[in-house]
RNA sequence: GCGGUAUUGGUGAAGUGAUUAACACGCCAGAUUGUGGCUCUGGUAUGCGUGGGUUUGAUUCCCACAUACCGCC
């Protein structure tokens, strides 16, 4: 399915643009964020508590679903968006390919496919490119990836050159059985930190052709200055009127950086995980409630934060929950922190129209640097 | 009043006549980037009820005292 993406306006002084892509769910803009739900849902949250965090695509899993509850489940209900009543917008499903690479020998990875173990139970399972596709066809997602191979960091040149190679014959084989008119499918470029492997891992894939282009491999384990290199290297060479998605990346400095870089969407499991683990996203830095400083703190997370959490809670109230086990501090922290991104990709939006990005990404990073640190 | 047993950090506790007093919880911090895992990693008793004594050396042995519990008058 083409996604109908348009780009409104771009910018003079860098690669940053504002755009738009339709789906039966409407319009979703961007540069946006994706929250992740793995298991078909946002850890903790309900899709009221994601429409007022203002989530708009949401990114749920193959590989997991694929184990549970089973592809012809999630069918049988009608597909992802009924089986978790997701109706806010779009939903993008990943592969499987970072799962299943995490799992697997670096000798299970064959040409065919890949063999690993389940997390679960142990059970010999194994997934090709084919069958990766053939289980997105059945959830039923708006956007599915093809799968490829997520090299860890750092890999040699020779590696990262033959596992390029393979997942583009991958993505050639997954595009080639892929059936599900009302899906589209994205191309994943990697290459690591080698210029000349994303280039050519950017220009093959385009060749292919594909509804959207992926960045992986960024952001597993490589300095800041790596990862925005890695994404120049493979925008440079992507297509301008194609969504450009930068995968797993949500620190928000990295998602200001990408956007300057020219990426279009982001996900990144961070804000819902540090949540879960007592942090909050504010714009003077990361803060752990946990700590004993808050105690007594009687004011929101946030100031002028239009979250549920900050317009009802107190930092002390929520310290208080977290420390005593109680799922709603989990619950609070993961409104606050997917609305905290949601707005800066606003934020962004609104600095693209204006062409005023530069600067206010130095702002944001100043005082999300400086101002947390005391 | 007489006898017995016990006394180790915020808590529950292990342990030894002599290098850094185990472990758990709690507490205090940190991590977290296409989410198996409310997870992981650190820190946290300058001291073993108090006062004496024996000893090269005592939290560990002895004595007294204090406190607690259990018996008996």
């Amino acid at each position: 399915m083409d996604l109908k993406f348009k780009v409104l306006k771009k910018s003079n002084k860098n690669m940053a643009r504002l755009g738009e892509f339709t789906t039966k769910w409407g319009v979703s803009k961007t540069p946006m964020f994706m929250p992740v739900g793995t298991q078909a849902t946002v850890k903790t949250l309900n899709p009221e508590e994601l429409k007022s965090a203002h989530a708009n695509v949401v990114l749920s899993n193959t590989y997991h679903l694929w184990l549970r509850p089973g592809e012809d489940i999630v069918k049988d209900s009608g597909g992802l968006h009924e089986f978790m009543n997701y109706k806010n917008g779009p939903i993008l499903t990943d592969s499987g390919g970072f799962q299943v690479f995490s799992l697997a020998k670096k000798e299970d990875i064959k040409e065919e496919g890949v063999r690993f173990k389940s997390h679960i139970d142990g059970t010999e399972l194994f997934l090709s490119p084919e069958k990766s596709i053939e289980i997105q066809n059945k959830l039923g997602a708006d956007i599915i990836m093809s799968f490829d191979e997520c090299p860890p960091y750092p890999a040699t040149y020779e590696y990262m050159e033959n596992s390029i190679e393979r997942t583009l014959r991958w993505a050639i084989r997954g595009k080639k059985v892929h059936n599900n008119k009302e899906q589209a499918l994205f191309g994943i470029v990697q290459g690591g930190e080698f210029e000349e492997l994303r280039k050519r891992s950017a220009i093959e894939t385009v060749k292919i052709g594909f509804d959207g282009y992926s960045i992986g491999g960024a952001a597993v384990g490589e300095t800041k200055e790596v990862q925005y290199k890695e994404v120049e290297y493979a925008t440079k060479y992507l297509p301008e009127d194609k969504v450009r998605y930068l995968m797993g990346v949500g620190d928000p400095i990295d998602i200001i950086e990408g956007v300057k870089r020219g990426v279009d969407i982001f996900d990144c499991v961070a804000p819902t995980r540090i949540a879960r683990h007592g942090n909050a996203h504010t714009r003077h830095g990361k803060i752990n409630l946990r700590n004993s400083k808050y105690k007594r703190d009687f004011t929101p997370l946030e100031d002028n934060c239009d979250c549920y959490a900050c317009s009802n809670f107190t930092k002390a109230y929520i310290r208080h929950l977290l420390i005593s086990e109680e799922v709603l501090g989990q619950r609070l922290l993961s409104i606050h922190n997917i609305r905290f991104l949601t707005k800066l990709v606003e934020d962004i939006r609104e600095n693209i129209e204006s062409d005023t990005l530069e600067e206010f990404g130095e702002e944001f990073k100043r005082k999300y640097y400086e101002e947390g640190k005391e």
